[in-house]
DNA sequence: TTCAACCGGAGCGATTCACTCCGTTATTTG
DNA sequence: CAAATAACGGAGTGAATCGCTCCGGTTGAA
């Protein structure tokens, strides 16, 4: 009956617009937040609502199709910081890169969506190597003995949201951003300069457990 | 004609509701962030919605009011910060006090409303306030050089927020804020170690100017 | 030229929002 | 105790926005 299948007449046009999407949601996400909508992502990619949908059946697949890519990057951050020789340059290395990679997607949607076996397997692995960075930093005496891998965790869950570029964003005030992301990298060279073994006085309280940091996967009230 | 007015039947449980409505913004916005709505926000004052639209006409004006008791009482913190002897002591209640106020009530509605008068004037005053401690400091050599005023108002605005409280209450886990907030007290350490004379190479870029900050309260993009 | 695959966006039902309107309740006064 | 009235609560309203569907138009390989 139906002919031999011909191939796809516009293939290469959907594939352009598979990561214009995805790159359009990462920057729609960095500015409107959670409350991100698809027409906002559709539009700033320059495609039609209904190419979404062909791509991605809900807003929820699309959200975890970016976290997948978000964890890769934690996880090869990680790793690259592994590779540095020097533990405080490793160490720093990663914690700088999450914060960036945190900003654009991640923070916002954590938390909102289902969380998949591939997400949970990159998480796992990820907090592995953060580990062995946060251990080869104290072994080398760099970073102060009271810190945990979760503290710094968190720390990076912190600073990750940039309520000043948002806001900049959502004013349409491009012309600060430049300025506002300089501000932004003096004040995680503080936050860093904090987890130095030179500095500071012993932390308040007892170190944090990992159940706290590991909820923000968790999925919200009615569970 | 009339006859001379009554006084109000319930007059006292009227002024107690207005407490209760401003405690409960609080509240709320510091849960549901920007999307606080008045319907949240008087259920959780045990409060119609009737009664708070007698007290203040609009959303606005209740946020307004709000703005202006947060504004006074970091201006308060701040003059508490100068009467302190020790400079970093001095510094670091201004610092920790304002993280605290403004993740409670004025970050998630910075640029949303409209500015009056009195919380110019109220922000005039706490940033004459702050440079003042700032310049103590810096003369009494516990403060690194680098930093100036800014860069603190802006490192307390990116510490107010509490991604992780957020999520946590939106979770229905109130039995893990406990931890939570000691989390966040270790992470407020840290930066401000981060901030002491003694800690850290040189910051990256050039200080950030006055007009970046004072950009929280603009209105949003239509201007 | 043909036509399957991909495109874009108007439109749908559901939801949520700020706000209004009005019958009810509670306290003060005589 | 009874009358008068200010403050009460919340159902209801219209507008806005959301995620998502559906379908007529467009493109380009065969």
């Amino acid at each position: 009956m139906t002919n031999r299948a011909r191939r796809a007449p516009r293939q290469a046009e959907a594939e352009r617009n598979d990561r214009a999407l995805l790159d359009a949601a990462r920057a729609v996400l960095a500015v409107d937040g959670a409350h991100a909508s698809v027409a906002a992502i559709a539009a700033r990619a320059g495609v039609g609502i209904g190419s979404l949908y062909r791509r991605y059946r809900t807003k929820e697949e699309l959200f975890q199709r970016l976290c997948e890519i978000a964890l890769d990057e934690y996880l090869q951050a990680a790793e690259e910081g592994l590779a540095q020789l020097d533990p405080w340059a490793g160490l720093a290395h990663y914690v700088t890169t999450a914060i960036e990679l945190g900003a654009g997607s991640l923070a916002p949607i954590a938390g909102t969506i289902e969380v998949t076996e591939g997400m949970a397997e990159k998480n796992r692995r990820s907090d592995e190597a953060v580990e062995a960075l946060v251990e080869r930093a104290h072994a080398a005496g760099v970073l102060r003995r009271d810190v945990t891998a979760v503290d710094i965790a968190l720390l990076i869950e912190q600073l990750a949201k940039s309520p000043l570029l948002e806001q900049l964003a959502r004013q349409g005030r491009t012309d600060l951003t430049e300025a506002a992301r300089n501000a932004r990298e003096r004040i995680n060279a503080i936050a860093l300069d904090g987890l130095r073994a030179t500095a500071g006085r012993p932390l308040p309280g007892h170190p944090p457990g990992y159940e706290l940091f590991s909820q923000r996967w968790a999925p919200p009230a009615g569970g």
